[in-house]
DNA sequence: CGCCTTTGACCAGCGC
DNA sequence: GCGCTGGTCAAAGGCG
C-alpha cells in the first residue's frame, strides 16, 4: 500500500548498476540505485505478504461462505421441520419441537422481559382480568406445594440441540458453552442407558434457559445438550472473556445450532453488510479454534443423522 | 458461608 | 385406576 507508493518513484530502468564507468555526478544516482534495490526487495517482501493475504483472505472467504451454508441448510431443514409438524399437529402453533408437558400452567401469560417471546405473545391487556386471579392461583398453588412455579414461557421457548464430541471415559455429562449452569437432576432414560442431567441457568429464575445433557444413544463419544430458551443476559465470555477458557484450555463453544438460528434471525431482520460483518467475525473466531474443525464436523453430522431419523 | 452436585422422592402426563 | 416415564424438588453433603 505504502510501498506501492513508494515504488511509483519513477526509476530508470536503464541504469545499470553494476556499470563501472558511472560519471561521478552520478554517485547520488547509485546511492539512489541502491535504495531501488532496497525497495525492490521490500516489494517482494511486501508481494509476498500480498499474497499470503490474498490466500488467508480467500480462506477467510470460503470458510465464510462454507459456514453460511450451513447455517442457511440448517434454517431450510429447520423450516421444513416447523412446517411438517405444523402440520402434523395444528393445534401446536407455538412450539418448534412438540415437548411432552404437563398440564398447562396457570401463568402461561407470564413472559420474560427479553428476547424470550419467540413467537407471538399473549397480549397482556387481554389477560389483565386474568392476571390477578392468575396470581391468586399461582399463590395458593405455592402454599399448598411448595413448587417452583413453572413458567409455560418454556413451551414456547427455543429448543436447539448441540452435539459436543467427548471423551467417552468422560462422565461428568459438562458442555462447555460459556454459560454458568445449575446441575438440578439426574435421571436414566428408558432409551437410554446413559443418565440425563439436567441443568438450570444460574442466573435463573431471571433466566429461564434449561438445558439436558446425555450421551448420544448411537455414538457414546457424543454428547447431546438440549436447550430450551433464551438467555436474557450476557455471557460472562460477553463482557470479560470465557470463562470457561481461562487458565489455558481452549473451550469449543457450541451454541452452533442457536448462532446460526440468531443469524438466520439477522438475516431477516438486517442488512447484509452487517450480516456479512457478523459471520466474517464469527468464522475468523471460531477458525481461531483447532478443535472447532472437528466439533463442527460432529455437530453437523448430529444434526443429518437427527435429521434423516426424522 | 454460599454455591454447587448428588440423589431419592415426588409429581404430572400418558397409555393401557 | 394403575403403572411407566420424564421432569423437578429439596435435603444433605462437598468444596472453595
Amino acid at each position: 500500500m505504502d510501498g506501492s507508493s513508494f515504488l511509483d518513484i519513477s526509476l530508470d530502468l536503464n541504469t545499470n548498476p553494476f556499470s563501472a564507468k558511472l560519471p561521478k555526478k552520478e554517485v547520488s544516482v547509485l546511492a539512489s540505485t541502491h535504495l531501488k534495490r532496497k525497495w525492490l526487495e521490500q516489494d517482494e517482501s511486501a508481494s509476498e505478504l500480498r499474497e499470503e493475504l490474498n490466500r488467508v483472505n480467500s480462506e477467510n472467504k470460503k470458510l465464510t461462505e462454507m459456514l453460511a451454508r450451513v447455517c442457511e441448510s440448517y434454517n431450510e431443514l429447520h423450516n421444513h421441520l416447523e412446517k411438517l409438524q405444523s402440520r402434523q399437529s395444528p393445534e401446536i402453533e407455538q412450539t418448534d419441537i412438540p415437548i411432552k408437558k404437563r398440564k398447562q400452567d396457570p401463568d402461561e401469560f407470564l413472559g420474560f422481559p427479553i428476547g424470550l417471546s419467540s413467537g407471538k405473545t399473549e397480549n397482556s391487556s387481554s389477560n389483565e382480568d386474568h392476571h390477578h386471579h392468575h396470581q391468586q392461583h399461582e399463590q395458593k398453588n405455592q402454599l399448598l406445594s411448595c413448587k417452583r412455579p413453572v413458567t409455560d414461557s418454556f413451551n414456547k421457548a427455543k429448543v436447539s440441540t448441540v452435539y459436543v464430541p467427548t471423551e467417552t471415559s468422560d462422565t461428568s455429562l459438562t458442555v462447555k458453552d460459556g454459560f454458568q449452569w445449575r446441575k438440578y437432576g439426574q435421571k436414566v432414560t428408558r432409551d437410554n442407558p446413559s443418565p440425563r442431567a439436567y441443568f438450570r441457568c444460574s442466573f435463573a429464575p431471571s433466566c429461564p434457559v434449561k438445558k439436558k445433557v446425555q450421551r448420544s444413544a448411537e455414538d457414546p463419544s457424543l454428547l447431546v445438550a438440549t436447550y430450551e430458551g433464551t438467555h436474557n443476559h450476557l455471557g460472562p465470555n460477553a463482557s470479560e472473556g470465557d470463562a470457561t477458557s481461562q487458565g489455558g484450555s481452549s473451550t469449543v463453544t457450541l451454541d452452533l445450532v442457536n448462532g446460526c438460528h440468531r443469524l438466520a434471525l439477522e438475516k431477516n431482520e438486517r442488512n447484509n453488510t452487517m450480516q456479512e460483518v457478523l459471520i466474517q467475525q464469527m468464522a475468523s473466531s471460531l477458525t481461531k479454534d483447532s478443535k472447532f474443525t472437528a466439533a463442527l464436523a460432529a455437530a453437523i453430522s448430529g444434526r443429518l443423522m437427527e435429521q434423516s431419523r426424522t
